[in-house]
RNA sequence: GGAGACAUAGCUCAAUUGGUUAGAGCGCUGCCCUGUCACGGCAGAGGUUGCGGGUUCGAGCCCCGUUGUCUCCGCCA
């Protein structure tokens, strides 16, 4: 037996217990006479006390631990003497006396330690068997198996079934780019690595499953950023005669007891919902932080006749005006103006008109092109005061209101905005597009993916070709400003979904090609049927209060795509390549 | 595909306007130390300042290029 007791487990009441402890070496203090080490295991620590005369051994030998060697110890539990107690460790009230010590293995001088704070995330991912013996990130681990369990009772209990889909399967270029396996059975032709069960969770429907779940691995080829990566996981679920409010409700129990199990949390429910024209309109974002105010207000009929020839060239575009105010941000300096200005046209806007309110005065480069009755509705719907800063944008609706969400959220960091992780502003965005027109590919995309069901009384629409007013069965679950899951009613019609994918451009051949199992499966009685898909990573963010999705999972590639740890991807022997019928190109 | 920031010892950082031999803390090595828990003391090793080029009497610092990382835009059905 390795050993009797954690290192979080002995206490008062086992003085005089002998017992076996096995772990890590967290610290050695070396006396010269008595050495004192802590004990680490993954429930904690136990100090372990050294004493030549008691056992000569022992102590020689623990003259020579280091960091991070793994050792077995038997003892016996002792009080520490009085005074002497440590009231940061659980176990800080006893010790135990060491008569015998086993070095089970050694470990070199670390690359980095494991209590310092280290900020090259390359290292931490090189040596991440290191980084995980940080109790920070155990401790995130521990979050993400809580909220797995949390998952898998829940839906267990509102009848469920798990159920694994395939993760290699058919490429269906619909959507993010996919990651591509080529075979060796079928020469010259792929795989792609399922980017979502969407479809499998839908044959699941017709197969009379009636309600699936899966903790489900997806694969997306795009850019990676702070809070996504190229794998992640979903809590992916789909249920058969359901609707939109049912899925509501059991998403709303689903997180409010993930929050209770993971952070202690109550959550109210039901969660505020707003509709994609509302949330955009007024907040200027699909998944706007709620935790703070600062709404878009729209100016676009005071300035219909503006002598600015900005707000009017916009508004005579079919444009909008908007505004938004940043109370006692008057104080803003050139540089932050600047920052403002760039993310503003890094956002779509040709620039960022602004009126500083300070002794008194409206400071700005356009305040001279404003009418006496222009000013007084500013001053009245944005509700001015002296130190308050305006930003506005002008230009066409979607731009605008993305622009000055992005500049809400900004200013709300600048000006030291609450945004307080504990404090939980869920939210619902319904009601979404159900396409959206690619300038650059000239054609109509799916928002949310071409399998969603448009509005029943949006179908004429739909039909008539009027696509920028069909708006969707889906729905968003935000929280804080973070897109946490997303879903929709899905089609179950073949007519419907033919009539969906000739919207979007994918004439009868192709749809053949890409989709005929779906299309035919709705042939033989596919039910009405929907799901939402919760992404798991960016939940535990926001959980564990982290920025950077690489702290909840276990082995994550860096922001390149790159596993620096197995250092993946890598090359491959000619004899791999030949078995699967490739070859590769030079690089010019 | 585009933009920005960063790169100095194993780690975290410093180095005045471009100026002597690039420093500190932690870690590492050796010695000392019998109640510490961020133990303490003494001594020591450790650097192609990411890489390449340029300007200069002189470059960690300025310029150009390049590589890597991170962040943002595009992208993410």
């Amino acid at each position: 037996m390795y050993r009797t007791h954690t290192c979080n487990e002995l206490r008062s009441s086992d003085i005089g217990r002998h017992v076996t402890l096995a772990g890590w070496v967290a610290s050695r203090r070396d006396h010269g006479g008595v050495i004192f080490i802590d004990l680490r295991d993954r429930e904690g620590r136990t100090q372990v006390v050294f004493r030549p005369e008691l056992s000569a051994g022992a102590a020689e030998a623990a003259h020579a631990l280091h960091d991070e060697d793994v050792v077995q110890i038997r003892g016996e539990v002792a009080e520490r003497i009085p005074g002497t107690a440590n009231p940061k460790l659980d176990t800080g009230e006893i010790e135990v006396v060491a008569s015998e010590l086993i070095i089970l293995n050694r470990s070199a001088p670390l690359p980095f330690q494991l209590d310092a704070n280290v900020t090259n995330e390359d290292l931490r991912l090189t040596y991440r068997y290191l980084d995980l013996r940080r109790p920070p990130m155990l401790q995130n681990l521990r979050t993400r198996h809580t909220l797995n369990r949390v998952t898998r009772d829940y839906l267990d209990r509102y009848g469920f079934i798990e159920v694994e889909t395939p993760i290699l399967s058919k490429s269906t270029p619909e959507g993010a780019r996919e990651f591509l396996v080529p075979s060796r059975l079928y020469p010259g032709q792929f795989y792609a690595l399922s980017q979502s069960p969407q479809q499998f969770k839908q044959l699941l429907m017709v197969g009379g499953i009636e309600r699936y779940y899966q903790i489900a691995k997806c694969f997306r080829d795009e850019d990676p950023r702070a809070d996504r990566i190229t794998e992640l996981t979903q809590i992916d679920l789909e249920a058969s005669f359901i609707e939109r409010e049912d899925i509501i409700r059991l998403v709303e129990g689903l997180l409010a007891e993930i929050f209770r199990a993971t952070r202690g949390a109550e959550v109210a429910t039901p969660f505020p919902r707003l509709t994609y024209r509302e949330a955009m309109d007024r907040f200027g974002s699909d998944k706007p932080d709620m935790r703070f105010g600062v709404e878009l207000v729209d100016f676009s009929e005071a300035f219909r006749e503006s002598q600015f020839k900005v707000f009017r060239g916009a508004l005579d575009q079919g444009g909008v005006v908007k505004a938004i105010n940043a109370k006692g941000f008057a104080g803003i300096t050139a540089g932050q103006v600047e920052e403002l200005t760039n993310l503003a046209k890094s956002s779509g806007a040709r620039g960022l008109a602004f009126i500083k309110v300070e002794n008194g005065e409206w400071k700005s480069p356009i305040v001279k092109f404003l009418g006496e009755p222009e000013k007084a509705t500013l001053r009245e719907r944005l509700a001015i005061e002296e130190g308050d800063l305006i930003l506005f944008g002008a230009g066409q609706w979607e731009t605008v209101c993305t622009v000055l969400g992005r500049i809400r959220s900004r200013v709300a960091d600048l000006c030291g905005l609450e945004r307080d992780p504990s404090d939980l502003k869920f939210l619902w965005v319904l009601d979404f597009p159900l396409m959206a027109y690619d300038a650059a590919e000239n054609k109509w995309n799916a928002m949310h993916h071409p399998f969603t069901r448009p509005k029943t009384e949006d179908i004429p629409l739909l039909e008539r070709g009027e696509y920028d007013k069909v708006r969707a069965e889906a729905y968003d679950v935000v929280l804080n400003g973070v897109e946490i899951g997303g879903g929709s009613i899905r089609i179950h019609e073949g007519d419907l979904q033919t009539k969906q994918f000739a919207a979007l451009g994918i004439p009868p051949e192709a749809q053949q090609k890409l989709f005929r199992h779906l299309l035919e499966a709705f042939r033989y009685g596919a039910p009405p049927h929907g799901g939402i898909a919760l992404g798991i990573d960016r939940l535990l963010m926001l959980i564990t209060d982290t920025p950077n999705i690489r702290d909840v999972i276990a082995f994550p590639k860096n922001s390149r795509g790159f596993d620096l740890l197995m250092e993946a991807p890598s090359a491959v022997s000619d004899r791999q390549l030949r078995e699967l019928h490739l070859q590769i190109r030079k690089r010019q």
